[in-house]
RNA sequence: GGCGGCGUAGCCAAGAGGUUAAGGCGGAGGUCUGCAAAACCUCUAUUCAUCGGUUCGACUCCGAUCGCCGCCUCCA
């Protein structure tokens, strides 16, 4: 079975076949570290953290590179950002740097997102894009202007080819004026001359300066992932200019495709809107955690597919942590029953539902990372399986089997914990103690003192279940 | 002005030229249960923004209209 990824290059659905076979090399824009990382990164990492997942599972060595920007991304007013930050914050631009980029791990983290392999920072690379420059100006596909210098747009006629734009339908200057010393509208700077006051600067062959913003992905691309890479991601509003532009750059330098399939994931919205920092309505992803599990926060991510916008409401993040209780109660019985039932031999009914949702699971998942009905499916799985769970006379090895698979989906590739350890939670022999004493209660038909246990423990986040021979107990996420 | 996307039940959300339009939440009823909880079963869109067209057949393709959204050198 083929996986088929949507290239953005060639608006298609397309069999993935890296460059080389078995492993994948991967690049995805990373943030730039000058504000608390908020929702909408969230969505858009846990996009891509599901394809480095899916890829892995599907036995592919992936190299992940994310980059975090902490130079040369300006605002509308051309300051830089790190900077203007710095100012704001009374801080040196690298504190500002440090302090965001450990925000935006720490934020992942509890997300559960894997790290990527590499994670290499714009200015820590300056000699390298100093390099890049030097070259396109070699090949006459850049000019030098007062100390700065640009792509020339004219000298690269493929541009345009990612986002379907002709360089002479725009409207130059449309939100930004245009820089006079550019010899047309669509040239971009690849190196900008700093004024004294300008702190963050480089000694250049072209004088002090610092580089533009699109040249560090295609200059650590290059360097960590080599001249083609086979995927390259990021957000859809990145589109044009960021990747147009990476695109020129790159492939000016080397003659050679710059990415095989470009990805990118739609936006997160608020109330119909885009989210945005610029808009000022953004929630950053610690206050989020603070209303939502990180597991909720992904269930409800993946319940819609990576290149729909999402809204992220109360309501419908709600609904998606109860369905996610739904698939936790599922793995939560076939783990009570792998506790309580004695040794046996894998019935083939069993081998073959495992099977039978495996192979559905992957087809979903084949088709474009199509999360919602992956999801849709593990409905169906754990319907299934809860029947089974009402068949007394299954042995403890098929209950395992099953557990195995289905964590496998939920937890491997989904990144979504189900279960909280009974040996992380420290009051652990205190509830079997309450339980073995509500027990007795119960025995003697004392309900009102067995039922006060059961209240008393549930507000303490202990959810009680009473099965035929034993109560289960579990944790509250 | 240019480029692109979307409009599917009370809510969220897949799908796709042709057997019953996934799935989740919510709601209704039932089974089980000391009561709970969980689970299971049944029901909950004759219809896919609107109007035309192509077709033996369209929610899916084409055109128009209405509404919403993104990008056009700031953003994940």
């Amino acid at each position: 079975m083929d996986l088929l990824i949507y290239n953005s290059l060639t608006r298609k659905k397309e069999v993935f076949k890296p460059i080389h076979e078995g492993q994948v090399t991967m690049y995805v824009c990373g943030p730039t570290v000058y504000d608390f990382p908020h929702i909408g990164h969230a969505k858009s990492y846990i996009s891509f953290d599901i394809i480095v997942r899916y890829l892995r599972y599907l036995g592919y060595k992936v190299r992940y590179v994310q980059n975090i920007t902490d130079v040369g991304h300006l605002l509308d007013s051309g300051e830089d950002r790190i900077l203007k930050g710095a100012q704001k914050e009374h801080v040196e631009p690298m504190e500002l740097v440090e302090k965001y980029t450990r925000a935006y791990f720490e934020a992942m983290d509890a997300l559960n997102l894997l790290r990527p392999d590499i994670s290499p920072h714009a200015a820590a690379h300056i000699p390298e894009q100093i390099e890049f420059v030097e070259k396109l100006i070699e090949r006459k596909y850049a000019y030098i202007e007062n100390g700065s210098v640009y792509f020339d747009v004219s000298k690269y006629p493929d541009y345009g080819k990612l986002s379907g734009r002709k360089v002479e339908d725009q409207q130059a200057g449309a939100r930004v004026e245009v820089k006079t010393e550019k010899k047309h509208p669509a040239d971009f700077a690849l190196w900008k001359k700093a004024e004294p006051e300008h702190i963050m600067q480089w000694q250049s062959p072209w004088g002090k300066g610092y580089p533009g913003w699109h040249l560090e992905c295609s200059t650590m691309s290059m360097k960590y992932l080599g001249e083609t890479i086979d995927i390259h991601g990021g957000g859809m509003e990145n589109q044009f200019p960021h990747h147009e532009c990476e695109i020129a750059q790159s492939e000016a330098l080397t003659g050679k495709p710059f990415v095989r399939y470009w990805i990118h994931n739609n936006m997160v919205l608020v109330d119909g809107v885009k989210m945005s920092k610029s808009l000022g309505n953004f929630t950053t992803i610690t206050k989020a955690l603070e209303q939502y599990s990180a597991e909720q926060i992904r269930f409800f991510v993946l319940q819609s597919h990576y290149r729909s916008p999402v809204d992220f409401g109360r309501e419908a993040i709600e609904a998606a942590g109860q369905g996610l209780e739904r698939l936790r109660g599922t793995l939560r019985n076939l783990e009570n029953r792998v506790e309580q039932e004695k040794e046996g031999e894998l019935i083939s009914a069993v081998k073959n539902l495992v099977n039978e949702y495996r192979i559905k699971f992957e087809k979903e998942m084949n088709d474009d990372f199509n999360t919602p009905n992956a999801i849709g499916s593990l409905f169906d799985y754990s319907r299934e399986i809860n029947k089974l769970l009402l068949d007394d006379s299954i042995n403890k090895n098929c209950f395992e089997h099953v557990a195995k698979s289905f964590r496998r989906m939920v937890e491997d590739v989904l990144g979504i914990k189900l279960t909280v350890k009974k040996e992380d939670i420290s009051a652990s022999p205190f509830i079997e103690l309450l339980l073995k004493v509500r027990n007795e209660l119960r025995g003697k038909k004392e309900w009102q003192l067995a039922d006060l246990i059961r209240d008393e423990i549930q507000k303490n986040g202990i959810i009680l279940e009473d099965g035929k021979e034993k109560t289960h107990w579990t944790a509250k996420k």
